[in-house]
DNA sequence: TCAAATTACTTGTCTAAACAAGTAAATAGG
DNA sequence: CCTATTTACTTGTTTAGACAAGTAATTTGA
């Protein structure tokens, strides 16, 4: 059966490349994760809290792109799996610290290791240069966007 | 409050800048599709069937890359939403073909253009030439990974 | 030919995400 | 100071997607 024609157009269309780049890199990272017990879109959560230590909902709603239900339940779920817990902010009684449990912070340098493993594995035919350009490339594109970059 | 650290790690991160850019243009189609009760992902199988005019859902699936259950419910709600029927298989009972509805069929010329003009204006600020480069680079990517690619 | 394996699809369960709507606390303005 | 607005978070609903498990039809092979 030839798709030939279906996919020509698609191919060509840099929002389906990215959608599609995007899913190999997602899979690859629940594989990566599964054995933690952990998505990739709470991996990305604890990245921020092994940097920050202690952040509130609102400041990772920022950081991730992603809207305040998301991350309400997502830190729901990462409490009652024992990564974070929420602690009672004194200065703003709406807000709350998400900060990392013993098994949080302990997780970091093991996971870390085993995540740059998966992934060099993962990325053996993809030569560095061609790896370092394309994520530049992305860089400029988010850039040119308006998406936000750190300082 | 300074996010940099955590970000600058994240950032420069492969996989977290697809994530990334892929978000942006995800979240611009939902936008763009929105007037025509289609999510995104439902696009991607009707220009599959405006190429093809009848395809079977494990087709659907190998070129959307999506596994079966996705593609069985995404159809269940393309069918309730008057954009597709399911005739039954002659030569396979287990099968059935996905073939558009008039409204389907009619919609094509209309959505393209409105959708080519979208992104034309969501990508106004992105060179001609950087948006070749990024494109050309995620299908060398995907190949590099894989993926599937038709002749 | 007929039992075993495979294929095509469905159902169930869980997470992420978009978006609308709600609650409660804090802040601003008159 | 006190009401109106804004901010921070939660809840509800819908879709996509991963993955396990199930059903029914087809194909294989002994």
């Amino acid at each position: 059966m030839d798709f030939g024609k279906a996919l020509f157009h698609l191919n060509n269309n840099l929002g389906y490349n990215l959608y599609r780049a995007y899913l190999l890199f997602h899979r690859e990272l629940i594989r990566a994760l599964k054995g933690y017990g952990v998505t990739p879109e709470q991996w990305q959560v604890l990245i921020i809290l092994w940097n920050h230590g202690s952040v509130t909902p609102t400041q990772i709603s920022r950081v991730t792109l992603q809207d305040l239900p998301t991350i309400s339940r997502m830190l729901v779920r990462m409490e009652r799996n024992g990564w974070i817990n929420r602690l009672q902010n004194e200065e703003d009684g709406r807000s709350f610290h998400v900060v990392l449990t013993e098994k949080g912070r302990k997780s970091k340098n093991e996971m870390i290791i085993q995540l740059d493993n998966h992934f060099a594995n993962f990325l053996k035919t993809v030569p560095k240069a061609v790896h370092d350009e394309i994520r530049n490339e992305l860089q400029k594109l988010r850039s040119l966007l308006g998406d936000y970059t750190p300082k």
